[in-house]
Parts: structure tokens; C-alpha cells; sequence
DNA sequence: AGGATATATTAGATTTTACGAATATACGAA
DNA sequence: TTCGTATATTCGTAAAATCTAATATATCCT
């Protein structure tokens, strides 16, 4: 049965749902990088990042290597930077919709944030 | 800032992460179909359904086209099925770590699914 | 051993998502 | 206009995700 492919791709987009999930994945597109690194770069909370990691990590999108008290992170598989490619591209193609998207999604929140094109 | 941009994968994801909405999309792969049809080929209740085109609908994954009392619904940009094609690739390259994952997400379930490949 | 550093895990509150049941809307037919 | 079909929306509830604060674990250094 193909319901299992179905299950499988759902869960790693579910991993892969979230903007900070999405930030350290590509922080690692060139190579490894310690724990430390990834929560100092993404600027949040120490636990917050760590619960982030153990997600990919549950979905086998990173593996870890520890050495001596650091963690190693990376990606296991280059594919899927293929994935994030493709969601650019696709991103780009639809700029103007894509943006009126984000503002929607945004709409009733407090702040409104500027969308700008990276 | 990028932010936006991983914003926009993240809710792309989030849209993509239920398997029911994966199967509509490949479903939409040689072109529109209208809701009924969709409905019927998930198996779901109808109101179930509906829900899950809505949150395809709100991300502009999907358009719809109303023609008599019937709607229907296409996929907004093949991009996306390089990116559920990709997907494919990486199970089948992780085939025995894939089915390990997917059975241990299930693990404690009361019934246990047999994993089968497409 | 004891302290400092790096990272992970747990707990609890809040928000979001998923589902079925019921209801609403739109349209075509009689 | 009333009826039936196709589809969408709302409501209530159960489950899952997210975040902060607190705590735990492992490793190195002295």
C-alpha cells in the first residue's frame, strides 16, 4: 500500500512545518555544525531550539554526533535541500500572491511585520 | 528579510503535513477533478473532506473552478509535484529506516498497521 | 570530588489542528 | 417555489504542537 509513502511524506513536512525547523535545516546546507552554533544563530531560547532538533531528529532529517561535550548536527540526507529549492523557486514564481498569502495568515495579529523579498 | 520566505515554506509544509492532503494532491496530478470526486475516492465523511480542501485552498495549493452545482479543484503549480516526486526518492533511498520510523510514530496505537511498500 | 559548560528532557499552560455532527449555501430540476 | 444534489461552514471536543521555566545529564577542568 502507498498509504504508508502518503504517512511518511506527510511526517517529515510536518517536521518540517515550522520556520525554525526550516532555519536549521539550512543552516546546515554547508555541512555540520554544534548545538551550540545552530541556538546561538537562531537567537531563541536554549530549549526551545533543543526541542526543534529533538523533532528532526525524531524524523531522522538530522543525526547528531557528540564530541566531547559538543552535539553535531546535519542533515542525512542532501535531497531534501532539493525540496527547499524547489519551495524558492516555487515562492518566486508566485511572489505577489505569495506575500498577500503571508499577510493574510498574519492578519489579527498585534504587529504587522513588513514582508520583504530576501 | 528571508524570514518571509521560511515563513512560506513552513505553511506550505504545515498545508502538506496530513496525509489525506497529500492524497488530494496527487490525486489533482493529471489535472481537476471536481469535490465530489475527490471526496468519494478518500472515503472520508464529506464535511472532513471539505475541510481539508479549505486549508489547501487558504495556502493557494489548490484553485477551484465552479462550474454548474459542481466545484473543481486543481492543483495551483506542478512545482509541487517535483517536490512530493523528491519525497518519494528519499523513502525508497531510507526504504528500512522509513518503515522503522513510521512504526515507531505508530507505536502505542491499539492497532498496529502493517507497513507495506507502494 | 566539585564546578562549569553544553545539551537534553520534563512539566504545565496556551494555541492549533482534526474530526464528526449539524447546519448553511448555491444551483439546477420539477 | 419547493426539492434534491453538491459543497462549504460552524460548533464542540479531543488530540497534538509550541513555548517558557525548571531540572536533568554528560563531559571537561581543576
Amino acid at each position: 500500500m502507498q498509504d504508508a509513502l502518503r504517512k511518511f511524506k506527510s511526517n517529515i513536512f510536518q517536521a518540517l512545518s515550522h520556520p525554525t525547523r526550516i532555519a536549521i535545516v539550512e543552516m546546515l546546507r554547508d555541512g555540520e555544525l554544534p548545538a551550540g552554533v545552530i541556538i546561538e544563530r537562531l537567537g531563541i531560547e536554549q530549549a526551545n531550539a533543543s526541542q526543534h532538533l529533538a523533532v528532526l531528529r525524531a524524523k531522522q532529517i538530522v543525526f547528531n554526533r557528540k564530541e566531547g561535550q559538543q552535539v553535531f548536527y546535519a542533515v542525512r540526507d542532501p535531497l531534501l535541500f532539493d525540496v527547499l529549492d524547489i519551495m524558492r523557486r516555487y515562492f518566486h514564481a508566485h511572489l505577489s500572491e505569495s506575500m498577500r498569502m503571508l499577510n493574510d495568515l498574519d492578519a489579527g495579529d498585534s504587529k504587522k511585520e513588513e514582508v520583504d523579498v530576501e
